[in-house]
DNA sequence: CGCGCAAACCGCCATG
DNA sequence: TACATGGCGGTTTGCG
């Protein structure tokens, strides 16, 4: 996902590289090949860690300093699944939110009490140092970085290579809840995919309850306990995320991006704009598209 | 900034 | 009994 991410000018703003302790590495089901050293650990400026296929193997020293180095030095290191009980070994994680594989969830918590590991997120975003749990949700961390990093407008194109939603979830939410597959009933998805492309409208919790054929109260419930935050958040969340990728992407001036995002004045859209962003609609266009 | 009003929120409880 | 639903109403939030 990172290799093939573009800029609007052609250019590859992130260099992969795959490192380890060994040249190849033999999983259950396949080798993989690094090319480059541990000593790589020293000039990224993010480091993906990966899982583990056996949770009792010894994590070796060298790996363990190396993590914490480039921690020092402010690397932002992430894992994906059971790697985060790798970063768990290096102490980092210590006294932080943290997710992992469900199934290694009870685990990583038993052995690290000083964690607090929840495992009914996607990932957890402590800034610096940010874990995912299975393999998917790797991705959508990535897709996270690439969007904090880019842009909405970056990662969306990144995302439509890959053949995945921008989004599961969102907005300021620094996790998402993770759907479990036999958790089908009275799925919020159709719902938050409505949201999601129609900003402007209608979007009031009545409607939305309508929309969703529940009442308002069980509408309620459900956005609270499967994406952490309350309806009209989440529609207050979707509408900022649509006002950034105009302000990124277009030339529309406030006043437009304001009603195209679905705000009713942009007195409004300017004050809930820097609640959530930090800054004024037009100073977040000048610093997005470089001055 | 402040005002007045409507919407949203959420604990509590009844119901299926 | 365990659980999901949804209505009520007091309080808070947010819009114009």
């Amino acid at each position: 996902l990172f290799a093939r991410v573009q800029l609007a000018g052609g250019m590859y703003p992130y260099l992969v590289k795959i490192c380890g302790l060994a040249k190849t590495v033999t999983t259950d089901h396949c080798t993989v090949v690094a090319p480059y050293t541990l000593a790589e650990l020293q000039n990224a400026d993010t480091i993906i860690v990966p899982g583990l296929a056996d949770l009792d193997v010894d994590i070796p020293d060298a790996l363990i300093h190396g993590i914490r180095k480039a921690h020092q030095r402010g690397a932002r290191i992430a894992s994906i699944c059971s790697g985060a009980f790798i970063l768990a070994a290096t102490g980092l994680l210590h006294g932080l939110k943290a997710t992992t594989h469900w199934l290694a969830a009870e685990e990583l918590s038993r052995r690290y009490p000083g964690i607090e590991v929840d495992a009914n997120v996607l990932y957890v975003d402590n800034g610096q140092l940010r874990t995912s749990a299975g393999a998917a949700a790797g991705l959508d961390l990535v897709l996270h970085m690439i969007r904090t990093d880019f842009g909405a407008a970056v990662a969306a194109r990144a995302a439509r290579i890959a053949v995945m939603p921008l989004e599961r979830a969102g907005g300021q939410a620094q996790f998402i809840e993770r759907r479990i597959p036999s958790a089908n009933h009275g799925s919020l998805q159709p719902l938050l995919v409505w949201i999601e492309t129609n900003p402007c409208g209608d979007l009031s919790v009545a409607t939305l309850a309508e929309k969703g054929a529940m009442s308002i109260r069980s509408l309620h419930r459900r956005f609270v306990e499967h994406t952490g935050v309350t309806p009209a958040r989440w529609v207050l969340n979707a509408r900022i995320r649509r006002a950034q990728e105009l302000l990124e992407t277009t030339s529309l001036s406030v006043e437009q991006v304001s009603h195209e995002s679905g705000f009713g004045s942009s007195a409004t859209f300017r004050a809930r704009f820097h609640d959530s962003v930090g800054t004024s609609p037009l100073v977040y266009r000048r610093t997005f598209r470089g001055e």
